[in-house]
DNA sequence: AATTTTATCAATCCAAAGATTTAGGACATT
DNA sequence: AATGTCCTAAATCTTTGGATTGATAAAATT
């Protein structure tokens, strides 16, 4: 299969078998508009090598001894380059490709894929698609809805958090800003007793005792979906 | 487009459109070995139609006005049935397919999308597989990448959590179970100043006013992967 | 028209939380 | 031997938080 030509996709192996290294290497070769521009068995010379390199893809070995392989894309990402790690490995575990695609791998192939398939997963890659394999999809897709299966059973059973009255939202929301009474008085322009009042009437309702208990109960409860806090002053 | 043989797939169609919704039943019908069980266009009389019927699939229009159908797959899922849900939608907004997907639903496909394709998708997903067409695909893994990009950043910023002696990681953690300090006390065995003495450099490291504060700041910053809080007595 | 819910506020009162200082002993490091 | 960190604890003091009661007025419901 060849590609619309335009340049030469620039691609990194990594793998510490050097045997399915070299195998790798001289089936992308023999392809035209591919060119290999370093193969290393060492996820650290590897990252190195890509800042040298910019490579268009690295091909990278999930499974190695010395250096975690989702380690190495892990820090590979934090460069923020346009490079695009693809996910190599023999085993079609859910919780790797997971991981892989979590630290944002652009694809996950099988060592046993046939080249033709390898192929054009380079090519969609580096189009600037994502590619799994339907297979893989399929796991993928199975982990992920059971990872989120627990999270929708707790929206199962009674959900407390609909009992608040709007004005009492407004003020479970302020409190999980890490406001205490006198910043929430401030925000919504009302006395700190009413604050209070309401503070009172949502530990009733969510069956707490304390401020912490209530902006636990609503974060687990996926009030107004979980937000970032800035270290307040 | 012909399954092999075993019974005919049964299947309800929910869609606010009346007129899309002849369209489909119209064209599985013509599919030999499909059973077109219901159609509606509401989604609560879907919800009871599932109930009774027990279909094998469901293909649930996500853009209803009246009640939503993200909405509706969740419930279904709750149901804990065999019934498999497809979202159908106009769109191919990727923060639609990911709530889909995460809701439990089986596959997604697009109203636009080819009739045989159609029939494919269903007949993938009643095998027990996920299907996304890929150009959804796509776009998910975009998003779902998107989505774990802040926090892999936060990890990469400065973690004040990484200043807290084992004892404070102790004591946070218990605070971020909605202890006080009295409970925190009685679980360490330690004396309920020591305790204060600890959330104090607590609060110092992590640079925050209170406990509230500093539980927030523990589950935003991946402190001991969010857990979950019963409401307490 | 009557009732209930909601939002507002005040005044107490007690308990809990938070700040600060001081200090002893264990342990590790220099 | 001296220094530093950590865990422990007490004492004191101020502030905040939380519970309770009672009250007014607007708004929604019945």
């Amino acid at each position: 299969m060849m590609r619309e030509f335009k340049r030469k996709l620039r691609i990194l192996l990594v793998d510490d078998n050097a045997e399915h290294l070299r195998g790798v290497k001289e089936l992308i070769s023999l392809e035209a508009g591919y060119d290999v521009v370093g193969t290393t068995t060492s996820a650290n010379i590897a990252i190195n090598l890509i800042k040298k390199y910019r490579p268009d893809i690295v091909l990278m070995d999930i499974n190695m001894p010395e250096k975690d392989g989702l380690q190495a894309i892990q820090e590979i990402e934090k460069l923020e380059l346009d490079t695009k790690v693809i996910a190599l490995s023999g085993y079609d575990d859910a919780d790797l490709i997971f991981r892989a695609m979590k630290l944002g791998a652009k694809g996950y192939v099988l060592k046993t894929m046939a080249s033709a398939q390898l192929i054009y997963a380079i090519d969609e890659i580096a189009a600037g698609k994502i590619y799994l394999p339907s297979a893989l999809s399929s796991r993928f897709f199975e982990y992920f809805q059971r990872s989120f299966k627990n999270e929708s059973d707790t929206a199962a059973q009674e959900n407390l958090l609909s009992y608040l009255t709007s004005r009492e939202e407004e003020v479970l929301d302020l409190l999980t800003q890490g406001n205490n009474y006198k910043g929430i008085a401030a925000k919504l322009f009302i006395s700190e007793t009413t604050v209070k009042t309401h503070v009172n009437n949502i530990f009733q309702k969510l069956q707490v005792n304390d401020r912490t208990q209530a902006v636990l109960y609503a974060l687990n409860n996926g009030f107004a979906g979980r937000r970032r806090v800035k270290a307040a002053v």
